[in-house]
Order: C-alpha cells, then structure tokens, then sequence
DNA sequence: GTTGTAATAT
DNA sequence: CATATTACAA
C-alpha cells in the first residue's frame, strides 16, 4: 500500500475517477489484500470486507456510501449471488462478482442477477481500472433518461454522449467522485466547440459527427444493410451498401440518438455514401488492373488512386488495407452502389430478396463478409466505418439466459475487453481471460451483438431461417429504444450470433471453400482473411483487427498512422476514460 | 411523408 | 475546402 501512493505500473494516468468508493467483499483475506491494492492502485476508496453480512451490513448502514461493489462468488456466510440480489434490491449500486472458475452457469446467474460485470480471478489491474464505468454508465442511464423525457435542446446540441457526460452531470450530482481537476482537462480539450456560444442555441446546433455517433451510424448502416446487402454470386462477392432500404428514416431510428434529426442522417448518409463510391471506384481500379494479382497492392497505384489527401486516413487506409490483405477485398468489395443514384433504385436489391436460400450454410459468411466489405477497407485512426470497440451490448440481461451469454468476450492476447461505456443499454461484459466452456472456445474473440429489437426486417427477409440459432429473442425492455416503424419479432440480428462464437474455422473453411478459386495467391493469405474478416464481424461488425491476432507481418506492414490507430485501440480498451477525447481529435485530424 | 440530390451556409 | 444544413423534386 505504501508504494500505491502514486504511480504504477500505467505510465499514463490512473482512471480518472480516483476516488471512486469500492467495497470489496471476498472471504479469503488473501484476495482480499491483492484487490485492495490494486484497487488503490487506481486510487479507488477500498473498502474490504470478509464477509458478506458485514459487507451489506455496511452498505445498509452507509447508503451512498459506495459506489461500487466487487463481491466474491463464493463465501460461506452468504452465497454471492444473494448479497448481489439484496443489493440490487435495496440500493442501487453496480456490483461486479468475481469467481475464480468461470463456469457458465455461474457467470450467467452473475450477470441474471444483475452483476454488472464478473471478472475471473486472478483479476487484473486493467480490469479493475476500468470498474468506474460501471457506475457512470449506470448515472448515463440515469440522465439519459431524464434527458429524453424532457426536452433535451440544451446539451445535445454537439456530441454524441461521451463528451456530455463527461462535462460534468455525473460528477455534479450526488455524492462521490472527487476528480473534478482530472476531469478537467480533459474537458478542455473538447468543450471548447459546444457550449461556448450556447446562447446562440438559436441556430441549430452542427451536429458533430463524432466517431461516437459514426460508430452508431455504421452500425445502424450495417444492420439494416445486413440482410439485403450481401449475396453471394459465383465467384464475386457483391456488396450494395446503403441501397434501398437503406435510409435515413431507419437509420436514424436505429441510431437511438434522440437529438439527432432525420436531416442530420440523410446528410451523412450522403457523405457515406460519397465515401464509399470513391473507395468502391479506387478498388475497381486495383481490381481491373492487378485485379488478380498482388499487384493490386501496389502502393503506387493505390497511392495514386487515393491521392485525394482529403479525407485523413481513409485512402491511406485503403491502401494499406489492399496490402496486407489484398486479397480480401478484391473478393470482397465489388460494386458498392458506387453512385448512390444509379443503384438505389429499388431493384437493385431484388438479388438478395430472391435468394433467400443461400443464406443458409453462407450466411455466417455473409456476415463475414458483409462489413469488412462494406466498411471496406482497413480501420484507421478514423474511418468510416467504426472504431474499434470491444464491448457488450446486452439489454435484457434477466430475460434469457442463454442469450446473455452469446455475448462474452475472452481477452484478447493479453488485453482485456471492457465494458464501454454506451449510450444504449445496461451494458454488461464479462471479462475474463479464462474461457467460457460452452460458448468459446477457440480464438480470442469479441462477440458484440447487435441489440436485437434493431432488426429491421424487411417483410421480405428471410434469410435465417435455415440458420442455427436456438433462443430467439424478443426484445423485452430496452430503455428509450423504440423501434417504431418496424417492430420486428426480431431475431435476425441475433441469428449471426453463434457465429461469432465458434464459426472461426468453419467461416474459414467457407471461406475458402465458397471463394476457391479466387486471387488468393497462397493458402496463408486466404486463412487469414477468412481469419480477420470472421474476426472483425465478430469485433462488432467491423473493426479493427488487433495486432495481436493477425499476424505480426501484417502489423509490421500497417503505416504508421494506422498503427498509431491500433495502439489507440488499445488504449481505449485499457482506459478508456480518455476516449473521447481521442476520438476527437482523430475525427477532427 | 420519405428519400436522394443539389444548393447553400459554415 | 469539406461538410453540415437547407431546399426541393421524385
């Protein structure tokens, strides 16, 4: 404890909420000590405590008096899970169970019960480190839903919920949290743009389109698009994004943004759209040219295609995209409606509509392919397709069981996954780097499911049927979403689930098997596209591929700015108390 | 009432 | 200059 006093190991800052008052409550003293040093590590207030009684006892007695709980699973006087119901009960608290199997069920009865997280022992400092969000994201919830009730003019203006957030509601309120400086800075850095003129809040505010809010935008993109964007033909993989059905209207709807207007939408969705027909025309152009060959990768043409320094990253990203995995997307991305006009017409679609059956062995592969087609090319420090995210949606943690656990995410290489915080939904992750028997096996892999009344459904759709999902879900509560227009009995989104899960190889295998004769100039290559693809979709729809997994070459190959992306992602996933801020400045770049 | 596009504003 | 907003036609 003595050394805790300040640094340790994290260069950077510790998590910015120091102070935050953890009760921690495990029978063995020994992990007891550990986490209290740890957690003080991270300046937290700890508070340990042997015993379950005692430790609600406290918590009876000091209401408000702690902001957060981490409770063993196992103890004598009082199962865990029963300390978490009386606590969920009886205050408010966000409470974090900890065990040291991870045995599903556990898990499960964990988060069922309302563990906003549950952590495997031995835990680790970066987990701990990024316990705080549990308790804002909770107060999110909270304003978040004041907010919405009422008008939300004032603040909504920019930005997309982080920085809001971050500008002090939760703070303000009630008890805790002393690091007003800590916090301070890193408003500066952004806050300057919103409220300094909000006494013109006359005008309507420019919405900001922050990675944040892009990040909801894609994904609301990709939901839709999901079902009608991809078919598979012959050899060619074809990709409409954003036609037809694709509007703003569902977009938006999807989005769950409540301040943001239809308007504001329909203009990204054009400049999107822009994007993409210009990366579609660059990558017909490698394709035509090299189409087959490595030479697509040429970094000249490329280059040359790309020239418009405009747009930050993007082309470069392209590029590099185009060299380490070439391959990918010579399959993947042909004719994104490369002028929205042209292809939109309805018809366009039609494929996809009529061809419900191929969905069946293709479809995890569809969703393979389907983002890192649509997005495209390789993630950069911002992009247009969204940023890396590592975390959970789950709305309906008490609703069904199995459905909770499709969503669980094994460490990736030596990172841990957290929650993030996120403006949807009660968020819940497991973090862990032990697997979950049943649900992973394999890989690291990140599983973030698409929340699932998203589904959008077209009355034509139908594709899953012949897909393996078991639980369908039906959308129970989800706080302010409300899917207005289509209701959906939804289950589409979570159809690609168990994909995500356990497809690893056998995408793979469909992968190649389905795209046999393609470019792929060694069998490596064609392993690891399926490899990344499978595993970006996994990610999230569409991501970054984290160094770690791919393979070293490729990270050596990324430039620079990428890579300096990927470490962001890192850091993101380790602290990412400073996301915004980040963001930002990438987004602005 | 929506959407996509083009004009206009920032 | 890029892009958000506004206007407007389909």
């Amino acid at each position: 404890m003595m050394e805790s006093s300040k640094g340790f190991s994290s260069p950077r800052s510790t998590a910015f909420p120091a102070g935050l008052r953890v009760l921690v409550v495990d029978d063995d003293p020994t992990w007891l000590k550990i986490l209290e040093k740890m957690l003080k590590k991270c300046s937290y207030e700890v508070t340990t405590c042997g015993l379950a009684r005692d430790a609600l006892k406290l918590l009876r007695e000091r209401k408000g008096g702690y902001d957060i709980v981490i409770s063993d699973v196992n103890m004598p006087d009082m199962d865990g899970f029963k300390l978490l119901e009386l606590v969920g009960l009886e205050m408010d608290l966000p409470v974090i169970m900890m065990s040291v199997d991870g045995e599903t069920s556990r898990v499960k009865k964990g988060v069922q019960h309302g563990a906003c997280d549950y952590l495997l022992k031995p835990i680790r400092m970066k987990e701990l480190r990024n316990i705080w969000q549990h308790v804002f994201r909770k107060r999110i919830h909270e304003v978040r839903d004041i907010e919405s009730h009422e008008g939300l003019e004032g603040l909504q203006v920019t930005q997309s919920g982080f920085d809001q957030f971050d500008d002090g509601h939760f703070f303000s309120g009630e008890d805790m949290l002393t690091p007003a400086k800590k916090r301070k800075d890193l408003e500066n850095k952004h806050d300057e743009k919103d409220f300094t003129d909000s006494s013109s809040s006359t005008k309507k505010a420019r919405v900001v389109w922050s990675v944040d809010l892009h990040q909801k935008f894609v994904k609301a993109v990709n939901l839709i698009g999901y079902d009608s964007q991809i078919f598979y033909s012959g050899k060619d993989v074809t990709c409409l994004v954003c036609s037809a059905e694709v509007g703003p209207k569902k977009i938006l709807d999807l989005m769950n943004i409540p301040w943001l207007t239809r308007e504001n939408v329909a203009s990204h969705l054009q400049k999107y759209r822009l994007y993409l027909s210009r990366l579609q025309k660059e990558n017909d152009l490698k394709i035509s040219y090299g189409g087959m060959k490595h030479s697509d990768l040429n970094p000249q043409d490329a280059a040359r295609a790309l020239s418009r320094q405009n747009s930050i990253n993007f082309e470069q990203n392209d590029a590099t995209n185009c060299n380490s995995r070439i391959s990918g997307n010579n399959l993947l991305i042909q004719n994104l409606n490369s002028k929205s006009n042209e292809i939109n017409p309805r018809g366009t679609t039609i494929t996809e509509k009529s061809s419900p059956g191929i969905s069946h062995s293709l479809s995890p592969l569809e969703q393979e392919m389907k983002f890192p087609a649509i997005d495209g090319i390789t993630p950069g420090s911002y992009s247009w397709r969204e940023v890396p995210e590592i975390q959970f949606h789950q709305e309906n943690a008490g609703n069904q069981p199995e459905d909770c656990f499709r969503r669980v995410a094994v460490p990736m290489g030596g990172l841990q996954n957290h929650v993030q915080i996120d403006q949807l939904l009660p968020v819940t992750s497991i973090s862990s780097k032990a697997q979950l028997p049943n649900l992973i096996e394999t890989k690291p892999l990140n599983v973030d499911y698409a929340i699932s009344s998203f589904t959008q459904a077209s009355p034509v759709k139908t594709r899953i049927d012949s897909f393996p999902v078991p639980t369908k879900i039906h959308t129970g509560n989800q706080q302010a979403i409300q899917p207005p227009s289509t209701n959906k009995p939804s289950m589409e989104s979570q159809a690609f689930n168990p994909s995500c899960v356990t497809n690893l190889e056998s995408s793979q295998r469909n992968f190649s098997s389905t795209t046999p004769e393609s470019a792929f100039t060694s069998p490596d290559e064609v392993l690891q596209v399926g490899w990344l693809q499978d595993y970006s979709t996994c990610l999230g729809l569409q991501n970054i591929e984290f160094p770690d997994f791919g393979d070293p070459s490729m990270v050596a190959e990324v430039p620079m700015h990428l890579y300096t992306a990927l470490k962001f992602d890192f850091e993101q996933l380790s602290d990412q108390s400073e996301l915004p801020v980040i963001n930002q400045g990438l987004f602005i770049a």
